[in-house]
This record gives structure tokens, sequence and C-alpha cells, in this order.
DNA sequence: CGGATTTGACCCGCGC
DNA sequence: GCGCGGGTCAAATCCG
């Protein structure tokens, strides 16, 4: 918190993140679990909704903002409103030192069935549906290079979960629309490993290239709440992302931030 | 006109 | 006990 700056590194972030999270006051309030993602948006992004919560397939209802202390940016506060019983929240500000950055947490979990995506894509009724050319189908996260420059040019209207790395002069970043809870999830698992600077790269890709197999929530299969990734994984999505969705549709509730 | 956003007030937990 | 800071409420306002 202190730090005052907003460091490039995504597991520095989230470390930054983390300590911010940690006991002292709100987290432990009501006990709810938080799950804390950092997101890149682009350029025109703030532009477009003043301070542009990335979209998710969830539609949120704003019901607070406040300043926060140290911070230039407020904080605004979103309830989710798919469905009215939701305890789903998520609390949005930015970076203090990068505009870009927006730093999103998740409160509780969404207690329903989430949006189709299907029909999201195809029929985008939410005006959190902001994807405009990218179907589920192009939501691939890996495949650097190409794909990732094409998605950094859509990063002007949209925005991305980016973990990057300050060597990223490759454009070793990964984007993921929409927000991947449980992604940080398991961003904070990695970095409660403290792997050096040089590894993380490489550690990422494999985090992300692979299973997620260091997010056991992901693994945890949900019955009836399956039935509608089942018809996801029917498409060419990639396995990381999908199950970064599933996860966080149907958050197991797996505190982010151990307290 | 209904739903979403804004914004000031209020509440609550924590540190001193 | 008091003050501070963060989270939520709710009335007013805005917008499609």
């Amino acid at each position: 918190m202190d730090g005052s700056s907003c460091p490039p590194t995504l597991h520095s972030k989230v470390s930054e993140l983390k300590s911010q999270s940690q006991p002292s006051k709100r987290s432990c309030r009501k006990g709810d679990e938080k799950t804390v993602v950092t997101v890149r948006i682009g350029a025109n992004a703030g532009k477009i909704k003043n301070e542009g919560p990335p979209s998710d397939f969830w539609s949120w209802r704003k019901y607070g903002q406040k300043p926060i202390k140290g911070s230039p940016y407020p904080r605004g506060y979103y309830r989710c409103s798919t469905s009215k019983g939701c305890s789903a929240k998520k609390q949005v500000e930015r970076c203090r030192s990068d505009a870009s950055m927006m730093i999103i947490t998740y409160t509780s979990n969404h207690n329903h069935p989430g949006p189709d995506l299907h029909s999201t894509n195809l029929n985008p009724q939410t005006k959190d549906s902001q994807f405009p050319t990218q179907s589920t189908e192009d939501l691939r996260p890996a495949t650097p290079k190409r794909e990732q420059q094409e998605e950094e040019n859509q990063s002007q209207n949209q925005a991305t979960v980016v973990i990057s790395h300050e060597d990223d002069k490759e454009g070793h970043n990964f984007h993921y629309l929409q927000s991947p809870t449980n992604c940080s999830q398991y961003m904070m698992i990695s970095q409660e490993e403290p792997f050096s600077a040089e590894k993380t790269d490489d550690t990422l890709s494999i985090l992300l290239d692979e299973e997620p197999i260091s997010c056991p929530a992901l693994m945890t299969p949900k019955s009836e709440e399956n039935d509608f990734f089942d018809e996801l994984e029917e498409l060419p999505i990639y396995s990381a992302f999908t199950s970064f969705m599933r996860t966080n549709f149907y958050d197991e509730g797996i505190p982010a931030v151990p307290s």
C-alpha cells in the first residue's frame, strides 16, 4: 500500500494487492473471500466509461464510490445485478501511478447461473458485453504474439486482464477478457512462491498454458452448474480460459487472500 | 417510466 | 473512547 507506485510486474502487483487486502479492516468485516484481479485497460477504455470497469459477463450495478486514501482515484463499488439475490460484489479502482491499470477485487460468489455466453456473444444485451469483434471462440489467451498484438489493438476499446512482465518486449503478455477471478487466485499462489524475475515469464506461461493445476478450485466439479460450461467446453476455447471463466462464474469460494 | 448512476450520510471495525 | 478509513445505504439525479 505504502508502495505508492504501481509495479509493472504482475506478481509484484499482486504482492502489493495481497498485502493491501491483508487483515486490518474490511477484509475481516464479513469474512468474504476476495479475489484480486489486475486489469490493464486500453488507453481509450477509461474514456469510454469513466472508471471503465472491465467487462464481465455479469452485469454490475454501481452502488457506491469512495475516494481512497493515498490513491488519486476513487474506488467504485459494484454489486451483481444479474440476479436479485446475488451477493457477488466487486470493487474497481485504478492503480495509483498507472491509470491504465485497474485493480478489481471480487467479493463473494454469484449464487446463480451466469448469462449464456452464446447468446451473450450473439446478442449482446448487457452493456457489459462490449466485445466488438471477439466471440468466445476468439478468447484463447495463449498463442501470444500475433493474436496478442491484435488484442493489443483491440485493448484500446476493451478491457483485458494482463499478466505482464517488465521484460515484456516480445509481448509476453497474456490478455484475458473478462475477469478471471481465480486467475488472480493462482497468481497469488504463484506469488507465494517467489520465483525470480527472469523466471516469471516462463512460470506464467506454464501456469497459463497448462491446466490450471495450481488452482484447486478449477478442478472442482460442479454438477448442475457444469452443464452450463459443458456447453462452453464444446467450443474450442482454451482450457485455461474456460477454467478461468468457470471459476469466475462459479467460484467455489476459496479465499483468495489468506487471512 | 424504469433502471442505472451519483453522492452525501451513515455504519462499522480497527488502531491509538 | 475517539478518530480514521473503508464499505454500504438511500435519496436524488440521469439516461435510454
